[in-house]
DNA sequence: CTTATTATTGATAGTTATTATCATAATACA
DNA sequence: TGTATTATGATAATAACTATCAATAATAAG
């Protein structure tokens, strides 16, 4: 799983998970993919939507297509979404930043991970209790796959 | 903010709060606690709904105050919702077991919490990662509200 | 470059989940 | 009890999302 920061490498990348699943790649889920990249918060479809029409008034883009790019893009991973109490689902670009651990207590193997929504959870958590956070461990002890054999 | 895992205790605290803030004891409310409480794993609220007319056949209660009664609910922290992918809120009541920590590297001050959020969020990655969870560590540091004046 | 194939789109109808409305009923406190 | 006020049940309304389908656009082959 690549990440990136820039939007030609995103493309690229939506363009290679594209043509590996032997779909095709348009216009419409390219300028989805860019608004949230461009975007600096969190967007729901709607806004997303109202964001392309701003932003690509040119593209004459439907609802329902920025609903089926919101959903492929989450699938194959090069997007994720957050949902928070009364909030509805929002939308967010994966970019490399920061990670956790998965760490196999067996064998000392480590996986990485990064996780939105916990990180979203994490900020929200603070909020609630007046904090502003400067950093945070999670690690998760286990067992891997093959220590389970 | 009490948790306890007896009905008679989580009814009491339920007509403390209720009282406290002028409003009433129903047997809606009640009923639709005592499901959750009695409940193995999380509900939707049409979940809950079908748990109510099958436990409670006589109740005759409606819908919309399944859904009021668990937003009612949520809002004074008894019961807590969960939402993930594409599955709906689900709604689980509060009980005392394991939390994390938030800690300020300035006064030391810790607040415990537990996101029952961030909780499946991590057994969802472990299950990606193929990873049997036997425990795991979550600090937030940061500075609490009277340090940061 | 043209054409054939197939995925994708826009528009919109249809769902599903949730919320608002409102007349009636239940609760709490005097 | 009586009375004021909150809560309820039924259901209409809304919001968020998904399915349908004819038209369009993107790939691959020739």
């Amino acid at each position: 799983m690549a990440f990136t920061d820039n939007i030609d490498e995103l493309k690229d990348e939506l363009k290679k998970i594209v043509k590996q699943k032997g779909l095709k790649y348009t216009e419409q889920r390219e300028i989805v993919l860019e608004v949230l990249l461009n975007a600096t918060e969190h967007l729901s479809a709607e806004e997303v939507y109202n964001e392309v029409k701003l932003a690509f008034p040119d593209s004459n883009i439907g609802i329902a297509t920025v609903y089926r790019a919101l959903s492929f893009l989450e699938e194959v991973h090069l997007i994720s979404s957050i949902t928070f109490g009364t909030d509805g689902k929002k939308y967010e670009t994966n970019t490399k930043s920061h990670h956790d651990h998965l760490i196999c207590s067996s064998c000392g193997k480590i996986v990485e991970f990064f996780d939105p929504e916990i990180e979203k959870r994490q900020d929200q958590i603070a909020l609630d209790n007046g904090f502003k956070i400067t950093s945070h461990v999670m690690q998760l002890f286990g067992n891997c796959k093959a220590c389970q054999e």
